[in-house]
DNA sequence: CATAGAATTGATACTAAGTATCAGTTAACC
DNA sequence: GGTTAACTGATACTTAGTATCAATTCTATG
């Protein structure tokens, strides 16, 4: 199942319609590979529905916030900025310097959640972990 | 020393001046125990010293973020809330219904971060870990 | 101690992210 | 096809964050 279908799914489970709109944001969330802010997602959408209203995408983010398949991080440069967390967990490397993203896939935090999970009676759902340096271009010369 | 004293001699070290203004932000960025947001910090700071301007609450955090001390995070309530990042690294119990904040100290990320800085050429100075899901007031009663 | 120079401050004004509202539209169910 | 409730998008608005600049404070130096 593609990510596009396992996000209108979980949509439509939780009582929500799949509309057009929303089909349109998906596919432009997706395809922007989830790193956005909500205003370029406006951009992306129109491209594909051009009448698609601004208050919808972000309506349509908070819907998905609340089922837990994206969130909101804040880099610092003004706008949130909206990442895919349709398999539970994110995993990020932010240069300090340029800002720039890059992503991996290890992660060995499901075992320490479950641990503090017990611990503080939650029921665990999701993580992101986000290691913060300088990436290989933004480091002194040696 | 203390987390203030910390905050402090860090800013010095990088050439910046300690003045009465930036004490008072420091110590009511700890005090709070360092989850406010820009706006609720000035408040805070005003307590202290009333004078102080909006402005320099904003910049003195910007400063703090740059030297990676302070840490934005966006929680989908508007404003960004700043967390203190003076070890390097935070750890964080987010509840998605009540939204609600839990802390906690274990973390085995060092290993997983040196691991994967080297094979990203990355220099890692610290990072953010987030759990989301159900605190135990909000779960469904069973 | 006086002074020059630089960093810092805070008032004001501004931009832009996010929210509220509401009439009109669309989808689902019969 | 018709009814109802969910959804949409235009508009207006609030609030977080930024830019600017004259006034102030700190530091260093003679």
């Amino acid at each position: 199942m593609s990510k596009i279908a396992r996000l209108a799914t979980a949509l439509q489970q939780n009582g929500y319609r799949l509309t057009q709109a929303r089909q349109a944001i998906l596919n432009a969330l997706v395809e922007s590979g989830g790193h956005v802010s909500a205003d370029e997602l406006v951009e992306l959408v129109r491209e594909e529905a051009p009448s698609t209203g601004r208050m919808t995408v972000y309506r349509t983010l908070d819907l998905l916030h609340e089922l837990g398949l994206v969130k909101p991080v804040y880099g610092g440069t003004g706008a949130a900025h909206y990442i895919l967390m349709d398999e539970g967990h994110h995993h990020h490397l932010v240069c300090s310097t340029c800002d720039r993203v890059f992503e991996f896939e290890e992660c060995m935090a499901q075992e320490l959640g479950r641990q503090v999970g017990n611990r503080f009676g939650f029921q665990i759902e999701g993580h992101l972990l986000e290691f913060y340096g300088l990436c290989a271009d933004c480091q002194p010369e040696t």
